[in-house]
DNA sequence: GTGGTCTAGACCACG
DNA sequence: GTGGTCTAGACCACT
């Protein structure tokens, strides 16, 4: 279900957010599916219980996932389209690095364009 | 030249590389052209040189600028290109991160299509 | 595990690389065996941390070591055999600079031969 | 006569040292050739003079060039041939650094021994 | 515990 | 003047 890099110089937790909300996205996970209890995914990964922990309660922050005390942990029913402004800024920082980037490994504009688009289908279409 | 966000939580001395980076993409500084001394740069941001320095060896690794002993630092004669298999695929998995996220956010196919040629535009127009 | 001459002209946390190198050469590094923790080596060496986590994130860069967060750092599963033509030049004229420095002492072809001999054999029987 | 990079990571006046020690080898400078005077290479190399200078002051005390004063620098009768065994030392761990290197970018003994004989042939021949 | 970043300040080699 | 190295010590994020 999520698949880790531990070399990876992204933090685990961050990793798990990623996985867990494409899931979503890409419909894997559906409104009131039940997700694995911290210490069961722990288990499954081979990390701490404190990692998955952090991981749960950012996702629990952004809405995407409810704990519901003795019952387990589950999917929000509405997942939350939220502007926030300053949020995008930052993302349009960081879409301008990546682009700078592939331009700095010989991607020209066509094929930079035509990358976005894979990976928005192959991201739905899952 | 270099403007920092100390808030963020990007390290100020890639702050310094990308920028530097987009500089020398966007014509801003070309071939041959000086950069600030470390301790100049340093005074000017109001950070260490240490700091400074530390960029500024990152990106003489990149092969984006080149120092000469006791005379200063340059941008490099010919930028390079290196296809660099390992980190293209790391690339392509931050370019899906933030793909995912602005599709959270509520932005569609064309939208985010459409920023991403807005930012790679404003990128070599100025 | 490493010898530091303080009086070698030769910077510390670069000694620290060689050694590095050399002990994955002659195979007393394998594969995931951890290294010590930065200031483990800065404490047995007494020298600062931040001259070992210089070495340390070169040798990472160079593809010898690998850093997991928060647990510390272990020999790369593959060590990388990188052809780098650019590098290759430099390699070849420092190694000229060596040869024309024993002739210089008093080494002939054949003297020199050996000696490349003895140094590769020691290299790898240890 | 003497061909500098000015980024490369080696100091100028080692530069000028070694290509001197070089053509004394080679042959192309013999025991009593006048060398050019400090002002005039400096002028041709577009360093300044204080650079030439500390060269010439390093191979004066190597004794491979004599200034006689108010004629000007010349090659030595005798070229001197010091054993020096704490130098040799220095310059035994330098050949292995470097014959770790090449072996790390995938050459094996025979290439490197082939390498050295290639580099001494060329060294004698010229 | 781990490594990563930054500061403040020092000393050095180079040109 | 330039950049490079090192120290001593602090704070942070991650596991």
């Amino acid at each position: 279900m999520i698949d880790l890099s531990y070399k990876s110089n992204q933090p685990i937790y961050e990793q798990i957010i990623e996985q867990m909300k494409l899931h979503v996205m890409k419909g894997h996970l559906q409104p009131g599916d039940a997700i694995p209890s911290v210490r069961k995914l722990a288990l499954e990964l081979g990390i701490t219980p404190g990692t998955v922990s952090k991981a749960y309660q950012e996702l629990e922050r952004q809405q995407i996932i409810e704990t519901i005390r003795g019952k387990g942990t589950f999917i929000a029913d509405k997942i939350q389209i939220k502007p926030d402004e300053g949020k995008l800024e930052e993302r349009k920082k960081r879409l301008q690095t990546e682009i700078m980037e592939l331009r700095m490994m010989g991607y020209d504009k066509n094929r930079i364009v035509e990358l976005v688009k894979e990976i928005y289908e192959e991201m739905i279409e899952c």
